[in-house]
DNA sequence: TATAACATGTAACAAGTTACATGATTTC
DNA sequence: GAAATCATGTAACTTGTTACATGTTATA
C-alpha cells in the first residue's frame, strides 16, 4: 500500500500521456526540479511497483536500433487510484509540510549568529523569489502553474516572516 | 553520516537536560505532534545511532522497582554536531518543504469537485488556526513559540491563497 | 575518438513504520 | 481484576539513495 506522493506524481504524468521511463525522468529533471528531488533510479523502481500493482501496464518498444523502452500506460485501476490519492491529498492539510524544526532551537545560537544564519536564508529565498518572478510560468498546464503559485505565496511569507523576527531581534538589542 | 531532522531533534532536546528515551518520547507525543511525526521506535534507535557515533552518552539508572532507563546525555561531539545541523538547516530553505503535488493534477478533477475539495482543505487550515489561536503559547522556551509561529504564518498564507483560487474559480464560471 | 545522450536497471545500504513482545506497577 | 502507565526494544517490511553496470548511437 505504497500511498506516496512520488506514486502521485508518476501516474499524474502518465494521465497526461503513456511514456517510458526515460522520458519522464527528463521531464522531471528539466521542469519539476523544485517540486521533487526523486532520483532516477527511485523513478524506475516506482514505476515497477506501481506495474506489479497493475496500476500501470507496460509495453516494450523499439526506435531504429536506440535501446529498448519500457513504456507505461495508465490502466483503469490506476486511474481511480490516482484520483483517489489526488482527493485525499488535496482535502488534508499534512502538516509535515510545515515543520522546520530547526526554528526551535535558535536559543542555542547567539543572538549575532542567528541573525547572520537567518539573513542568509532570507537572501536564499529571496534570490529564489526573484529568479521565479523573472522566469514567467513554463505554460505547460495551468494547474502546474498553480503549485508553483503555491510555492511563491509560501517564499513570499516565510520571507515576510523572517523579516519580522529579525526586526524583533533588533528592537531587543 | 546521519544528517536528518530526526538527530537535530533528539540532538536539540538533550542539549536542555539529559533525559531517557521514554521521556523523550512523552514530551515529542504530548508536545511536539504539529512538528513532528516520528514514532517512538524510531526515537529509541536515533538514540541507538547516536549513542554508536559518540553524540550522546548512555548510563542506565533505575527508579525503584521500575523497568530500568537509559538516560542519554548529549557529549561535546554531539553538541558540536547538533550546532553544525542547526546552523546548516537555518541558513537554506528546503524545497521540500514547499512542495505540495497534487495542485498539479487539479485538472483531472472536475471544476466542481476541485472547489469542494479546497473547501474541505479550507476548513482544516482554519480550524487549526482557530485552534492554535485559542491555546495560546505553551512557554516551554521563546524559541519553540517562534517554530510555531512560523507553523501559524504558513497556514495563514496558505488559507489566504485558497480563498484567492477560489475567487477566481468563481469569477470564471 | 572521446563524450554526451539514450535507456534501464542492480546491489548495498540507510532510514522509517508497523505490529508485536516483555514485564513490572499504579490506578480504576 | 482490568487497564493504563512505565520502559525498551525486535523483526519484518517498505521506501529511498548512492554508486555502479551496461551497451548503443549521435555529436563535437
Amino acid at each position: 500500500m505504497p500511498a506516496n506522493e512520488r506514486t502521485m506524481l508518476l501516474l499524474g504524468l502518465l494521465m497526461a500521456q503513456s511514456q517510458h521511463g526515460y522520458q519522464i525522468n527528463e521531464f522531471i529533471e528539466r521542469n519539476l526540479s523544485t517540486v521533487t528531488s526523486m532520483k532516477k533510479s527511485t523513478a524506475y523502481a516506482v514505476l515497477d511497483r506501481m506495474a506489479a500493482a497493475s496500476y500501470v501496464s507496460v509495453r516494450t518498444e523499439q526506435e531504429g536500433n536506440r535501446p529498448l523502452r519500457k513504456v507505461y500506460s495508465i490502466t483503469p485501476t490506476g486511474e481511480q487510484h490516482f484520483l483517489s490519492l489526488l482527493r485525499k491529498s488535496l482535502a488534508t492539510e499534512d502538516l509535515g509540510v510545515l515543520g522546520n524544526i530547526s526554528f526551535m532551537f535558535l536559543d542555542y545560537l547567539s543572538r549575532d549568529e542567528t541573525v547572520a544564519l537567518l539573513e542568509l536564508r532570507l537572501q536564499s529565498i529571496d534570490a529564489e523569489l526573484a529568479q521565479r518572478r523573472s522566469v514567467p510560468p513554463h505554460g505547460f498546464g495551468h494547474a502546474v502553474d498553480l503549485a508553483l503559485e503555491r510555492q511563491m505565496t509560501f517564499l513570499e511569507a516565510e520571507s515576510q516572516w523572517i523579516r519580522r523576527v529579525m526586526a524583533r531581534q533588533a528592537g531587543m538589542a
